[in-house]
DNA sequence: CTTAGGG
DNA sequence: CCCTAAG
């Protein structure tokens, strides 16, 4: 599945022995056997089988390489300090510092890219290791590490004071051993320590004659301020002007720590563990410092966190090779790889902290804007009320300005006004104009009750009437709201197009064009075979609506749904006469389910589960209904003993 | 177009 | 809600 690149150790034969070892060392190709250090490029099949890289993978990776060979190459001419000089020396200290340089001086970016990649492809390495049997162990330990990991670097940290910091290229072959050996450990703690106490002990007595820990130590108490402004300055590619000692030795060893860690990819571990000695030598020696210090020295730690956020990139590649390779066992390795994990953990974080937290932030932002709020309530009437008829009122407008939008095809609303205006001719203007005046008598009406509401709508609907021209009414009524939509030729429907989402509303604040949030309805609108769009989404009848629409059949009565349309339903455009028809029939049916029904309907039983729509309209629809279908308007009141005088007095009180 | 009714 | 038929 994923590529991985593995580091394989020739140099020690012990090493080998692990199955781990052995697996990677088959898959290598013979020439790998001649180098010390041989980078492998497998791949880990989905059961965990590891199988040679193709050429194409390879090359891959060895770009990378190659990469950071040249990294390395300048980095050693960059280098300036002694320090570095001695440390570049040991091959693992070249290491450590291309990586470091790499990452502080040159191309972040790609080095950051690449690790990246790299990491990613260790983790699917790891994580399907822990599948394969082979593996399994190791992404236990793994994800024991990375779980535990603050607990465990403290517990490394305790533990491990005494490792050193080994050359590089002990620390490599040495790493190898460590991983393995962690890994084994964890399956067979009891082997796993035995074996790396001696194995362990002995790299260790190796490396530690090199370079060492104390060579960095050393050399950083032995450097003068400058040398250590200098050294400073080689390993962040900064200037410094901190003279406190203590601090500098601290940041150079940590960044070199960490630079070791990117660098020593297989010694990741041991780098860890090296780290953490430094750190804790360091602490010994200068923490209380650098404490105080690093209070002062906000820049300096950013820059600090830069930079081995960059090492870490390197150091994950690193750990990418080292987790192909065997099991060495070591209880020191453990901790090593423990810390490593940890560390590994708490700086990717930090990398990745700040790309993400930028990115959540936005689409925090954007979820919220584009979140639409759906107020409407069916069940509060009050709310509903006062909302409503804003929306209603501009609900005709932004019908037209969605047609507008539509024809845009994107989602993004247009101020309605502007749309509006520049879409539709004079006379749509007009008719819109109308349109706005009779919502904004709307709005500011404030209807807190029902009656009072229905009772303005309907004048104002009247008024409009009565108001407006004839043939205004006419123009804009008949042919621009019902079919208007679908027979508006263009831009408006958008057949062609497809499926468009007309979000109709800009709410209660037209002036505010930007907010397109989803409005209340969001008409969708389907493509019909015929070119036409049909509603897709209901659109919940409200409570104003609903009394609005009893009220009109009072007044115009039932059937002449294209007048009530007119009258009481100028402003919703979204309502079609069918739609006022189909509600009609859906509340007879209510009311009269609802209602223990007197006369035709004899059925008591009331539907206690349906009534977000008050009795009261139920019971007049009920009363309506009857006196339709009672139809002798003067038997009406008679006939309709209970029904018609009370319907008669209801709507009186409505209306 | 508008209604009415079925789906 | 949509679709269709009938007036």
């Amino acid at each position: 599945m994923e590529t991985v690149v593995g580091i394989e150790d020739n140099d020690d034969g012990k090493f080998e022995d692990s199955g781990v070892d052995r697996s990677s060392s088959a898959l290598s190709s013979p020439k790998q056997i001649a180098n010390p250090i041989v980078y492998k490029l497998v791949r880990v099949e989905g059961d965990g089988r590891l199988v040679p890289a193709t050429d194409d993978e390879v090359m891959e990776v060895g770009d990378f390489l190659e990469y950071e060979n040249s990294e390395m190459h300048v980095v050693a001419n960059t280098g300036q300090s002694l320090e570095c000089i001695s440390i570049e020396r040991s091959s693992s200290g070249k290491l450590r510092l291309e990586c470091k340089e790499g990452t502080a001086e040159a191309d972040l970016g790609e080095l950051n890219a690449k690790l990246q990649i790299l990491q990613k492809v260790k983790e699917e390495k790891q994580r399907i290791s822990c599948g394969s049997p082979a593996h399994s162990h190791v992404n236990i330990d793994s994800q024991c590490s990375a779980d535990k990991f603050p607990v465990i670097d403290g517990k490394v940290q305790s533990e491990t004071p005494c490792q050193e910091i080994p050359s590089i290229a002990s620390s490599l072959n040495y790493t190898h051993s460590n991983q393995s050996g962690s890994i084994d450990q964890c399956s067979r703690p009891s082997e796993g320590v035995i074996e790396s106490g001696s194995s362990a002990s002995a790299v260790y007595s190796n490396l530690k004659p090199d370079l060492s820990m104390s060579d960095g130590e050393i050399c950083l108490d032995k450097l003068s301020i400058r040398e250590l402004h200098e050294l400073f300055k080689v390993t962040f590619g900064r200037e410094t002007t901190v003279k406190d000692k203590q601090w500098l030795k601290r940041r150079i060893a940590m960044s070199l720590t960490n630079s070791c860690d990117v660098s020593a990819t297989t010694f990741i571990i041991k780098n860890n563990k090296i780290v953490r000695k430094f750190e804790e030598e360091s602490s010994g020696n200068m923490n209380a410092g650098s404490l105080i210090s690093s209070g002062n020295m906000t820049e300096e730690e950013d820059v600090n966190f830069k930079d081995s956020s960059a090492v870490n990139a390197c150091g994950i590649e690193d750990n990418q090779v080292v987790s192909e390779t065997r099991p060495e066992i070591g209880l020191e390795d453990e901790n090593y790889q423990t810390g490593q994990r940890a560390a590994k953990r708490i700086r990717r974080p930090t990398k990745r902290y700040i790309e993400e937290l930028s990115e959540n932030e936005s689409r925090e932002h954007n979820p919220r804007l584009s979140i639409s709020n759906k107020p409407m309530g069916l069940g509060h009437v009050s709310p509903t009320l006062n909302v409503r008829p804003a929306r209603n009122a501009f609900s005709e407008v932004r019908t037209y300005g969605t047609r507008l939008d539509s024809l845009g095809g994107s989602d993004v609303q247009i101020p309605c006004v502007s749309r509006v205006r520049r879409s539709r001719p004079r006379k749509d203007i007009a008719s819109l104009m109308v349109c706005d005046t009779v919502n904004c008598k709307f709005h500011p009406t404030s209807m807190g009750e029902a009656e009072k509401l229905s009772n303005k709508l309907l004048e104002h609907s009247s008024d409009a009437g009565s108001e407006f021209p004839d043939k205004v009414l006419k123009s804009r009524m008949p042919s621009k709201f019902h079919q208007p939509s679908s027979s508006e030729p263009v831009k408006e429907q958008c057949p062609v197009i497809g499926p468009v989402e007309l979000r109709q509303e800009l709410r209660p604040k037209r002036a505010d064009p930007s907010s397109h949030t989803s409005d209340d309805n969001n008409i969708v609108t389907v493509p019909t075979a015929k070119g036409g769009m049909r509603r897709k989404h209901h659109r919940a009848w409200t409570l104003v609506e609903v009394i609005k629409l009893v009220e009109g059949v009072s007044r115009c009565g039932a059937g002449r749904w294209s007048e009530i349309k007119r009258l009481s339903f100028a402003s919703y455009s979204y309502r079609t006469s069918v739609d006022l028809k189909d509600k009609w029939r859906n509340l007879l049916k209510a009311s009269f389910a609802l209602t223990p029904a007197p006369a035709d309907e004899g059925i008591n039983l009331r539907k206690h589960g349906t009534a977000p729509i008050p009795e009261k309209i139920l019971l007049r629809v009920r009363e309506l209904a009857e006196m339709n279908s009672q139809v002798p308007p003067n038997y009406s009141s008679s006939q309709l003993a209970s029904g018609g005088g009370s319907v008669h007095g209801d709507r009186s009180g409505y209306l």
